[in-house]
DNA sequence: AATTATTTTCAGAAAATATTGAAAGTATGA
DNA sequence: TCATACTTTCAATATTTTCTGAAAATAATT
């Protein structure tokens, strides 16, 4: 038999470990840091409640770096901390659900990435500028508010919404 | 009078300093170097034609710094290259639409940040995984794979559509 | 209350990323 | 074809960001 459990536990891990670094690496093209999103990975691909410890020696951080990272992943609500019942030590778990933890990260991003962006139009746009140069100046910052407040709009209904709120909008937009 | 011309320019030039700063410091969370982001702020609250003298000394950046970045804005196509009649020196300027730039950035973006998780998730939902973990783990890559895929299409049709093809989605959202 | 287990913090080290500036490369035109 | 004006490249340097590890803090146990 070709499959014996031997065989088969190394292609779980090997797909694992290969998740786990690809995720890692593309954090950091998405404002994540490495760190975070390999743990966030680690934590996904995990069904048992897992320690800091067990992060420290599979992903080969250190304790800081563990700790610092998974407390972000419980801020941001992709990850829960859990006790076991007679055991001092901290477990933790990962939001698994993709349609649960997308908006959360979402929520995230729009607070780091889009909230100052529209302060700071906002700041311009009350601005009363002369001149040529000004008034082309604020169309400029007109546009652009106008633009990122639509995008605001999308991102607050998709945050705040219901579960199937964006597949909806998808099959309509399909169409 | 309150607006006499001196101070109705400073208060053009502070605007458009704070627009290029703070665009510039946005740009480091979006994935963007803050040079880049800079010129790009530069050049679209810039009425004229620019040259890279221009900018290394309104940014205060270096000739290859500047180089460097205004050709990634022309690779991106968020800016254009011009020929003065009878001068020497290349001139720049930005693709003033928002509308029309804003698809450009999420190509990059896209291309970025998007295909190479795709890929690594196709590469991950071909692999024949056993054992109870090995099935959890793929109904997880299965998940993630359809939500970006989902992602995909959208971008590509705001991408490649027409002008107005996102707005409209959005009124009808509201709807 | 003292000991032990565990978590958190944070200054400094390391790694990753961005920038400089001078040298090499190209185009123009005398 | 040589000189000049301008652009591009890239090794060295600077800056920013992340990570480490040991010390401090906190919590549980005896």
């Amino acid at each position: 038999m070709k499959t014996s459990g031997y065989l088969r536990d190394v292609n779980y891990k090997e797909a694992r470990e290969e998740f786990i670094q690809t995720w890692g690496s593309l954090g950091s093209t998405w404002g994540v840091n490495k760190t975070m999103a390999q743990i966030h990975a680690y934590l996904l691909s995990s069904d048992e409640l897992v320690t800091t410890d067990q992060m420290m020696e599979d992903l080969q951080i250190s304790r800081g770096n563990a700790n610092m990272n998974v407390r972000t992943l419980v801020d941001w609500g992709l990850a829960y901390k859990q006790s076991k019942a007679g055991e001092r030590m901290d477990y933790y778990a990962a939001d698994k659900d993709v349609h649960s933890f997308a908006p959360k990260i979402a929520r995230e991003r729009r607070k780091r990435e889009l909230e100052p962006a529209m302060r700071a139009l906002s700041r311009l746009k009350g601005m009363e500028l002369e001149g040529k140069e000004g008034k082309s100046f604020q169309k400029l910052v007109k546009e652009l508010d106008d633009f990122t407040s639509l995008g605001d709009q999308f991102l607050r209904r998709y945050i705040e919404g219901e579960r199937g709120w964006l597949t909806k909008l998808f099959m309509r937009m399909l169409k």
